[in-house]
RNA sequence: GCCCUCGUAGCUCAGCGGAUAGAGCAUCGCCCUCCGGAGGCGUGUGCGCAGGUUCGAGUCCUGCCGAGGGCGCCA
């Protein structure tokens, strides 16, 4: 799954797998049997009496071979035991035909010393993307006010899958779009305008509270459409930022029209044969290229639709070298997806170097009620008020918790209580209970002896390798959840590590008086290895590891 | 009408085509001589419905039912 030769050492955690691998293969030729054409699978069972790792091959090429797979996997067996892999103690037959393989805690030791070795920077890192530029653009709010509560489960999972892609090998760039171009703007800072005039907003206008806010501030005499951008944008700016979002480029629509981008790509469009007028307006053929409906591009008034600038800016996006394309948009833009894809197949460009993870709608709820999140209505709630209620923290987590797929209802009474059903407090006082360790180490003298002295063959209780084994399943688990844009697979995998802890720390005293200070050094390990992968489970998430709480 | 996503425990949600479907919360019990009890242990009910593909389906396909979101010369 990642390169085992020049980018880096082979590490034990995927070099089990690809050993168990090949001995399947050369099991499966010595007996004269085909490998199934999906490859040779090996899976980590559900339930720990079924070993520590598991295939299928016996029952996926049984059939074409006319075989019975208990038989067929009977002598892949007897081959295996002939000469087992390095850590194996023992292979079994279970089921309709599986091969389980049972590993000596050696394994689980060698795991614990990789992860501390590599530490946070150097384990869980697979080079899926070798270096591929990438660009992520989420969140993109129109900077007509401050960024609402539904923007921030589109900024959460955007810059954790940023943050996943970039840990498995891809130069990522975050990108912010700005539409401070078009009918909207001129709206907001004409209800700018009125609101410092003493006015109603026009019909149409922008009626929240933040309006006549930030109307108080709006100086005499500047141009209240520029200005209100600019206000909107350090709003959105800084309430991003309190929730570990930071853009790299912040591209603004308008400035293609000063660059002649807008034209150009229409020109682009018209060189390509494309296009063509009807009833007074510009159309893209979109039809051509999987859309259902041909699309305006140039309005009868001669006015851009938001499409025509749309394109341009993907089309720069392109230029500026990117192989691949992220937006992430909401579920009210998901219908846009096919003619953003026709348009760049109309540009000459691969549609499947785009893709577009939909964000599900998220439902506020507060005291048992739904909270409305209408940006036009006037009881908004902003992202700001949210972070406010719950902290940074426990509103990412929250965000991550659950796949975009489904729509997500957010319980801020929940999410901001400092109690058991706050999943935050779960995972951090594991964080924070591994400082706690250090800290009462540190003050009673004891000191970690180097990797070298310690002898980890020494953990041999049930959470200590539970430890162990979620540790052996994170390089795994980052792939996947970077492979399937699952930022809340990282969630899942936290939570469990931190569950597991908790039960290593109350049955497995570190520092207690009978505890032998062998036993204590290699548990202080543990409690590294442990702290390397809950900070690096939490960093992607872009949740903080707190020392104390 | 068409398109997208979803439907799993009382609630909020996990679940790479695999073996007896899991967590947290809630309920009810239990565990404080020792590293932070914001913890640990135990306790039960469930894959919306019907077909199909497969050695094997919560997972893939079709239909139906239900929920949300889209179907503008609005963004």
């Amino acid at each position: 799954m990642w390169p085992t030769g020049t980018a880096g050492p082979r590490w034990l955690v995927a070099g089990i797998r690809e050993t168990l691998t090949e001995a399947l293969g050369a099991a499966l030729a010595a007996v004269g049997v085909a490998a199934p054409a999906s490859g040779i699978a090996l899976e980590r069972p559900a339930r720990r009496e079924h070993g520590d790792w598991s295939s299928n091959v016996a029952l996926a090429s049984a059939k074409a071979a006319g075989r019975n797979p208990r038989e067929l996997a009977a002598e892949l067996v007897a081959r295996l035991e002939a000469d087992p892999p390095a850590h194996v103690a023992a292979i079994e037959i279970a089921g309709p035909g599986f091969v389980n393989f049972r590993l000596h805690d050696t394994w689980l030791h060698e795991v614990l010393a990789e992860v501390v070795t590599a530490g946070v920077d150097g384990f869980a890192r697979p080079d899926l993307g070798q270096g591929a530029r990438v660009n992520v653009e989420f969140v993109s709010a129109n900077p007509t006010g401050p960024v609402h509560a539904g923007h921030g489960r589109g900024a959460a999972f955007g810059d954790s899958l940023a943050r996943l892609l970039d840990r498995c090998g891809h130069a990522v760039h975050r990108e912010f779009y700005i539409n401070d171009r078009g009918v909207q703007m001129e709206l907001f800072g004409a209800s700018l305008a009125a609101r410092k005039a003493g006015l109603e907003p026009p019909d149409d206008g922008y009626r929240g509270e933040y309006v006549k806010e930030w109307a108080a501030e709006l100086p005499d005499g500047v141009d209240p459409v520029a200005w209100g951008e600019e206000r909107a944008l350090a709003d959105q700016r800084a309430t991003l930022a309190r929730m570990n979002v930071t853009f790299d480029v912040w591209f603004s629509e308008k400035s293609m029209v000063e660059s002649g981008a807008i034209t150009a790509t229409l020109d682009d469009l018209r060189g390509r044969g494309v296009v063509f007028d009807e009833d007074g307006a510009t159309w893209l053929r979109s039809t051509d290229f999987g859309d259902d409906k041909d699309r305006v591009l140039v309005k009868s008034d001669g006015e851009y639709t938001y499409l025509l600038p749309d394109i341009a800016y993907h089309r720069d996006k392109l230029d500026r070298g990117f192989e691949r394309l992220i937006d992430v948009w909401g579920a009210d833009h998901h219908g846009y997806v096919p003619r953003m894809r026709a348009a760049l197949e109309a540009l000459g460009h691969d549609p499947d170097a785009f893709e577009v993870p939909i964000t599900q709608m998220v439902n506020l709820m507060r005291s048992g009620e739904e909270v409305r999140l209408s940006k036009r209505s006037g009881d908004l709630v902003t992202l700001a008020e949210v972070l406010d209620e719950v902290g940074p923290d426990a509103a990412r987590l929250t965000f991550l918790l659950q796949s975009i797929d489904t729509r997500q209802t957010f319980d801020l009474d929940v999410v901001a209580s400092q109690a058991m059903e706050n999943p935050v407090f779960y995972v951090q006082y594991a964080h924070a209970r591994i400082h706690s360790i250090r800290r009462r180490a540190a003050e009673r003298g004891v000191e970690r002896a180097p990797l070298a002295d310690a002898d980890l063959s020494l953990l041999v209780h049930e959470r200590e390798l539970d430890v162990a084994r979620s540790l052996s399943e994170l390089p795994e688990t980052v792939a996947a959840a970077c492979n399937a844009r699952a930022p809340h697979q990282i969630a899942t995998w936290v939570r469990e590590l931190a569950g597991r802890f908790h039960g290593f720390y109350h049955d497995c005293y570190v520092l207690g008086d009978d505890v032998p200070p062998a036993l204590t050094q290699a548990r202080l390990w543990l409690v590294e290895a442990a702290s390397v992968g809950l900070a690096i489970g939490l960093d992607l998430l872009g949740v903080s590891a707190p020392e104390s709480m």
